[in-house]
DNA sequence: ACACCATATTACCATATGGTAGTATGATAA
DNA sequence: TTATCATACTACCATATGGTAATATGGTGT
């Protein structure tokens, strides 16, 4: 069977960049950006965490390109340049209600068995 | 400024389905489905990964309703029943390229700068 | 019953990572 | 220069997790 095969390499890069969206506070601080750049104070004011801790997410969050840095006078702002993450949580989310609703549906049935 | 909030419970659930997709075997082992069902013994020999490991692997991604597990005689096949999962990896692969040829224009920039 | 095969589970180790306190850097103003 | 503010960095800890060996489970055939 010809199966289109996947450089490890690819995968790698892939799942890297995954992993940096399966963080609840990164995923946080990109939908505090999502209106528009902020500074890091801002971000902080918004996504209530502590500075080392947006510091350290916004280092990544940069170093993958999903935002670019901007010093700007006293301080920096962070953009989104990378728009097809917000795609992405559509797509995530749009998956995860047709599972609360298959579930639901089991629910459903669940109950009709009872009712026998 | 008036910006659509996500739940924090939401946003945990969109993290844990990133989490799932961030880790090079399972993104392996879907990748073995795309073609179609396979059961674990198949699937052990064309990923490569320990038994143990990919029964873990698997349980995990049936959890989060990515694979569908059917009992067939003497073994247990595996079905991808969430095919977004596939075009999440086309996304993200098309910004990684996007993020690749960024770099080698920057490096070309480098390149001209350093014959001056 | 027994042996055998496929799959799942458990226990364990090594590593990775999020959060934070403390510190450093760097710019600006007095 | 000194003080202050904004941001980045550096340990450090606690937790989570991938991989694996050993074991358990469960079905099938003899």
């Amino acid at each position: 069977m010809l199966t289109t095969q996947v450089s490890p390499e690819a995968l790698n890069r892939i799942a890297e960049y995954f992993k940096v969206l399966s963080e609840v506070s990164r995923l946080h601080i990109l939908c505090s950006l999502k209106s528009g750049a902020k500074n890091v104070t801002e971000i902080i004011e918004v996504t209530g965490l502590g500075q080392a801790n947006v510091s350290k997410h916004l280092k990544i969050l940069t170093q993958v390109g999903i935002v670019k840095r901007q010093p700007q006078g006293v301080s920096v702002y962070y953009e989104i340049t990378d728009v097809s993450v917000f795609k992405l949580c559509e797509i995530v989310c749009d998956r995860l209600s047709v599972n609360l609703e298959q579930q639901s549906q089991h629910l459903e049935h669940l109950d009709a068995f009872k009712r026998l």
